[in-house]
DNA sequence: GTTGCCAGGATTGTCAACAATTATGTCGAA
DNA sequence: TTCGACATAATTGTTGACAATCCTGGCAAC
């Protein structure tokens, strides 16, 4: 739909096509252990296969992806004890994050927030997934920058793009979403009035549902020695 | 003097030249806002400039190079607030591998910190700044892995990689250098009887001198109005 | 004396062709 | 039929040249 790369500024070409390829992990448009060719994402992207190389680099290094010399680069499953791990410290991380922003909050702040919740809520509505993954990412950034540590914000949220590939499952799923919706809601309330403890307990409590609904896909799904008496069913 | 790359394979060796960058900034030999020019690095580091290119694409999404299209990059310089906001994260972080650490530990462990702090102590005591750096790193790697959450470690070596432009003074200091061996072999021992209180205490205190001695260092000497009666003296 | 402009040089960004490597499929022998 | 060697195809990795961009310094105009 949209043409995000019209005539950036080089780097930015490769930053774009990177998150193009991981906007369509989320969406499950590209799934674990697919094969990604350099010179078809090139042609599809309209771009080099050079500027496609660099975003792949990009993905490999933040860890959506992985690389094997020679081989190229397949969308990076992770194991449930990997997500289990990542969540931990996810966990940590946005707690600490929550409460360190200053309460009572920035008024600008507060309606940034307000209006990237109603985006959000307007796209789960419409059940617009893309829509929604975007707000849902923007929601974040701004809640946590109010910490007032860039650097901890670049933590979470690399820690959030690691598991976005988990993330398929229940980018498109309605329940989930709507969940996500609420919860928002409710912690942009719990900051508009100045409470920290349920901001934070809110912050915990949301990580919980996609972690849980990815271990168990992919227990049910991806694991091969599992499930024996199930055989391929789609 | 030592010649990592022979036949390395292909993205090894992006990595080893980005291991040498890094080195270079640690050590000193590359200075805060110094220019890194990709064909004079590869002329320098025999590799070709393809290679110098993705290494410092490394390093600036690691964080210690800044790039700026069509300009190039530069080692980039933090300034006392990154440097505080960076250090705090990494107390919470490593604070919280610490505590992490089953105890007792095991003796395979144990045994592996004990030869690399003797091989940190060695190094500090022949004053070989860069001996002393690989060992170090080795040492709090080993360390913090003990913690069982690899992606932990990760984040816990990406905020140090962040800062160790600022390292550049402590480096080379014979007196942080011994501080720092000593305070090791504490952590070693208090690993050894099992006393979680101590590590813990001591990981934390751990932080506190590089961070203060690259803050002073830095309001002294590369703040441009500060310090109006001296003028450029080197 | 200051400002604006243009040429020259240095450096990064782009590209397409070529080399190297790995997977795939076929054929023959046991 | 199964196994292994070999040829072939698909894909990544490398290279050098070229284009685009940005800084530098000098010169002229105000």
């Amino acid at each position: 739909m949209t043409v995000t790369a019209l005539k950036a500024q080089t780097t930015e070409r490769v930053r774009s096509v990177a998150a193009m390829l991981e906007e369509e992990i989320v969406l499950g448009w590209l799934l674990p252990r697919e094969r990604l060719v350099e010179e078809e994402l090139a042609e599809r992207l309209s771009v080099k296969r050079h500027v496609v190389r660099e975003a792949l680099a990009d993905l490999e290094r933040v860890g959506l992806v992985e690389r094997i010399p020679n081989r190229g680069a397949v969308v990076k499953l992770l194991d449930p004890l990997e997500v289990r791990q990542i969540y931990s410290v996810r966990e940590v991380l946005e707690t600490l994050a929550a409460e360190q922003i200053p309460l009572p909050v920035s008024p600008v702040v507060l309606e940034r927030l307000r209006v990237v919740q109603k985006q959000h809520a307007a796209a789960v509505d419409a059940a617009d997934a893309r829509a929604a993954f975007r707000a849902n990412m923007i929601f974040h950034e701004t809640l946590f920058r109010a910490c007032g540590n860039p650097h901890l914000v670049e933590l979470i949220q690399g820690l959030a793009q690691k598991v976005h590939g988990a993330r398929s499952i229940t980018a498109a799923s309605a329940e989930h979403l709507t969940l996500a919706r609420d919860e928002h809601a409710a912690m942009v309330e719990a900051l508009a009035v100045g409470d920290r403890e349920r901001l934070v307990a809110l912050c915990r409590q949301h990580l919980g549902p996609s972690r849980d609904a990815y271990i168990a896909a992919v227990e049910a799904r991806f694991t091969r020695q599992a499930t024996p008496g199930s055989a391929i069913k789609a």
